[in-house]
DNA sequence: GCATTAATTGACACGGTGTAAAGTTGACAC
DNA sequence: GTGTCAACTTTACACCGTGTCAATTAATGC
């Protein structure tokens, strides 16, 4: 398809993604344009609502950054434990990627509920992969035994959100490596059971 | 001042204060002026913007719900670890009772800096509150070597961010004395020396 | 030459905040 | 009574950002 077009969906996405990760505060459809170089209304051509632009730009990063890569490197871990740290670094290092995109989707949660809708799909995919490696957890008979999986899950997908990543990398100031490696300890100190 | 009238600042900010606590999604100033029963524009007389109003209520619940006898009570724990779970409790408690006023104020983060600087000004007392229990453990060697005061009272504060409590108590559907009992037992072992 | 497609310009409706002005009501003073 | 002050009312409007619509232009393919 669009075989010499100028694929403006594309130069659409690529400057929201742009916008976004300078933490610009707002963003505004019209800045969008401006940046992309078309008018406001061409952005209404490609996608009917701004939601569906934030959605669809990450879906594109996705895409570029190759999600499914780094999940599937935690999925090759041998070991629980081993599979817990690779997710945690997987994820961990993917949300400054879309940090700014989770900024601009939570703050229209409310007034848009498909967005929220969208977003909260996302995260539950997260929590999917928490599930997974909390599960490898229990078949190495490495899980607390005072801990279900699913109070696991919700304790390990709890402690990856975004929004704890924000506060101590954006808010205290801490490097990316510093994130992980607490984040990492914190993990294992909430789901490993104490006999090592 | 206002001998016999009405007070109906006070009425507005325990009228705020309702709508807030039941999750009703959006809150415009009309929906508070029909509560309250009252013009719209009555409400721009006491409280010069939404933001404002919002923050007003911040404070009237603290008066209202008295945070500094909480506080005082975790102050009066004798041993670090009995501070830090008096302050788990405090501040945990405390939480369902801000939650709808957190989430207006962080929806309008963007678009008003003025209401982003009030809600981080809160969340900068608690940090407060962090650092002193954290200050206590200290104080009785309890707290584990390889962290300063900083990195511990940055992990504390994340720890009991209302975005973590909401997680757990309105997504994953957990009670109260759940999320407090584990977000104890987090704490503990993120940041108490392993000796016991 | 004609149709299609992408983009343009300009106008407008809607919802929510905030401002402004003129009118109502009731309490108190004296 | 008359006057005045304050709280509140009604009506109207400006501003902003989103989303819609219609008419137009420019480039491409056949």
């Amino acid at each position: 398809m669009s075989r010499d077009s100028p694929d403006t969906r594309a130069r659409i996405l690529n400057c929201t993604w742009n916008l976004l990760k300078s933490p610009d505060k707002k963003l505004r459809m019209s800045d969008i344009a401006k940046a992309v170089g078309i008018s406001r209304q061409a952005l209404y051509l490609h996608f009917p609502t701004r939601a569906e632009l934030l959605i669809a730009t990450t879906r594109h990063i996705d895409s570029v950054k190759d999600v499914d890569a780094r999940l599937a490197e935690s999925r090759a871990a041998t070991s629980g434990r081993d599979r817990l740290a690779s997710f945690i670094h997987g994820w961990g290092g993917y949300i400054p990627e879309i940090h700014g995109l989770s900024v601009a989707l939570r703050n229209m949660r409310d007034g848009d509920a498909e967005a929220a809708a969208a977003w909260d799909d996302r995260m539950r995919a997260v929590r999917h992969g928490c599930d997974a490696a909390v599960a490898a957890l229990a078949a190495d008979k490495m899980l607390r035994p005072d801990l279900n999986n699913e109070v696991a899950t919700d304790l390990l997908w709890t402690l990856l959100s975004v929004e704890n990543w924000e506060r101590l990398v954006c808010d205290c100031g801490w490097s990316q490596a510093e994130y992980e490696s607490q984040i990492k300890r914190l993990a294992e100190a909430t789901l490993l059971a104490t006999d090592q």
